[in-house]
DNA sequence: TTTCAACACGCAAACGTTTTCGGTAGGTGC
DNA sequence: GCACCTACCGAAAACGTTTGCGTGTTGAAA
């Protein structure tokens, strides 16, 4: 077992100091061709490599950024992290994950944790909890150490940071006005309860979308999901009481679960009844009838909010203040689940 | 904006040394209960926290693992990290993902990338290129230099370190057992190409059963994918092109493209032609019909991997030498794609 | 008064780097 | 023979910790 080489073993070798061995692999004018080549070739034979530890420590600066999601075992996350872990490489830097599992005290501990010198600066996304709660000094402490934070989709107006989002809104908008646009009235809505920032939007523009056609908002036909492992009821129950032409979803799962609801009194989708989701995931494109859906493209999503953090943490020292929002365009993919025409 | 506060400037402040300070914050009887309980309070003030990077080169221990993974954007691996997250945390741990893309060059560019201090310990699953090329020796070379290495899913017996599996063979042999029990005969194969070590040994579980069952084996109705993105024809064609009972797919895609290749042409589902897949993951559960399949446990997975690293990294350098191979038990989940009797 | 223990604290090394600042040769110019 | 320059290299500080050991002060015992 050949234990990591370091310069001060590299150094006693070939009996000259830590400092030349340093400059020597750095190529340094210093030191003369003929120790260079020595201890380059030295270094080589026995696969030195820089302590990225003792470099962090130096320099101030890990090279690496923390991610703080709810959850992984969930699509949208995973290409998001995935975005996110394409461009930090491209740039050298690592990745390092912490799930909240939509615990706002893990959401704490977590950050506490990878601000205490393990990284350069954070991306994340709010648990539920904390989205509740509305509790976000930890994050606000973590700037005010001077430490970067980008959020993405599910973030909140009471912290000045980069941010990256789609427009829930609009996209919710355009998604029921599609159905409008087919001549369907009675839309139902599957949506989650309204501390969930995305799922407030997306209800939000469904109202839009109705008012705008002078269509009457039902309250019976909108329906808020506490917890989702528990939904399927709620969901037949909705689409069973109800004649319902069209149902848009806040999420895939929503989607999937009430096509299963219609199938299960006999309508079929889309003939009977439509179904737009949200999310374009393994769900939407491999269920059958497959799902209209909106696409938010999580690869880009996370790519663009790497690229931010990594741009404010080489902007050097020059505490820009000036925190953008950037907003990923979405686009409906049409799927069987609505009318062809 | 308020810097994080280290020992010296603690020292400074108070007028006391950096070591009386250290001491005091570790409770040493060393140190008066007044200057314990000064040091203390200030600390507390300023919301003292040690800097973790200094730790880790001190201690020589990061108390981060390392993971070397094919893709994210898969629900089996993102399920195995968070087993392993779950069970890291609770011992003091945190994660640090890399992905290899299913790249020979990204997987061993990683690990170096990681080896250098960055971590502890790994938990890796092997590329496909890394399978197909059968070179190892950036995980032996991790290996010699004392960091321990843990695999799970895709090993090879090339490498001696810990692992964690289910046993392929034997899921793959149930699975078709199960089909024969229902009386089907004609039983086609959808698999992987051989280097993929997985996919090889279930495929290896199918002919088993088969010939344990006396039927022979038409390697017409065994289809071998190279790449998943255009299997779809492929699929259609096997389906319909042999009179096929029932289809055994080594994955939940295979397992879903060949549902949609029997509604094709009208053939229904598990009326005309059973399905069973491997992996229970979304799309098994929530496509209509759902899928019978294969369950392999990928918090467990990632949990015991997690475990089995921990304690080699905590059992103090007593180079045990004696490796172990965990096998994960699977079962099959039934559902609505094979008949119910 | 001397001695010794106990107590409280500081010094310095160590982890592995990088980099600034000298320092020591040797050679050159006068 | 003296001063100075250049080429080459080493010492040391710095990043933030922890910890073994040394040291100074105090009080009490002899």
């Amino acid at each position: 077992m050949r234990r990591k080489v370091t310069l001060k073993q590299i150094a006693k070798e070939l009996d000259v100091s830590i400092s030349t061995v340093s400059k020597s692999l750095r190529d340094s004018p210093e030191i003369s061709e003929d120790t260079r080549q020595k201890v380059q070739a030295f270094a080589k034979l026995y696969n030195y490599k820089p302590n990225l530890i003792a470099l962090s420590l130096k320099n101030k600066k890990t090279k690496t950024i923390g991610i703080i999601i709810p959850e992984i075992v969930h699509h949208f996350f995973a290409t998001v992290i995935s975005g996110i872990e394409h461009v930090a490489n491209e740039h050298g830097y690592n990745v390092i994950v912490t799930l909240s599992d939509e615990s706002f005290d893990k959401e704490v501990i977590n950050m506490e944790m990878l601000a205490n010198g393990s990284i350069d600066g954070f991306i994340m996304s709010l648990s539920k909890e904390t989205q509740h709660k509305k509790d976000f000094h930890h994050i606000t402490e973590v700037i005010n150490q001077g430490m970067p934070v980008v959020m993405f989709d599910r973030v909140t107006n009471d912290i000045l940071c980069d941010k990256v989002i789609i427009d829930d809104n609009l996209a919710a908008y355009e998604a029921v006005q599609n159905l409008i646009d087919k001549g369907f009235k009675k839309i139902a809505l599957i949506t989650t309860v309204d501390y969930v920032s995305v799922g407030k939007l997306r209800t939000d523009g469904y109202i839009k979308a109705l008012k705008t056609n002078n269509i009457v908002v039902d309250p019976k036909l909108i329906l808020k999901i506490e917890d989702i492992d528990i939904c399927d009821h709620q969901i037949e129950e909705l689409i069973a009481n109800n004649e319902i032409d069209a149902v848009f979803a806040v999420n895939e799962l929503f989607a999937v679960t009430a096509i299963k609801a219609a199938k299960k009194i006999n309508l079929k989708v889309p003939d009977d009844i439509s179904v737009i989701g949200f999310t374009d995931g393994i769900i939407s494109k491999y269920s059958s009838p497959s799902i209209t859906t909106v696409s938010q493209n999580g690869i880009k999503m996370g790519g663009k909010a790497a690229k931010m953090l990594i741009e404010r943490l080489e902007s050097e020292e020059e505490e820009d203040e000036h925190y953008k929002t950037e907003v990923i365009e979405t686009h409906l993919v049409l799927r069987e689940s609505t009318p062809s025409l």
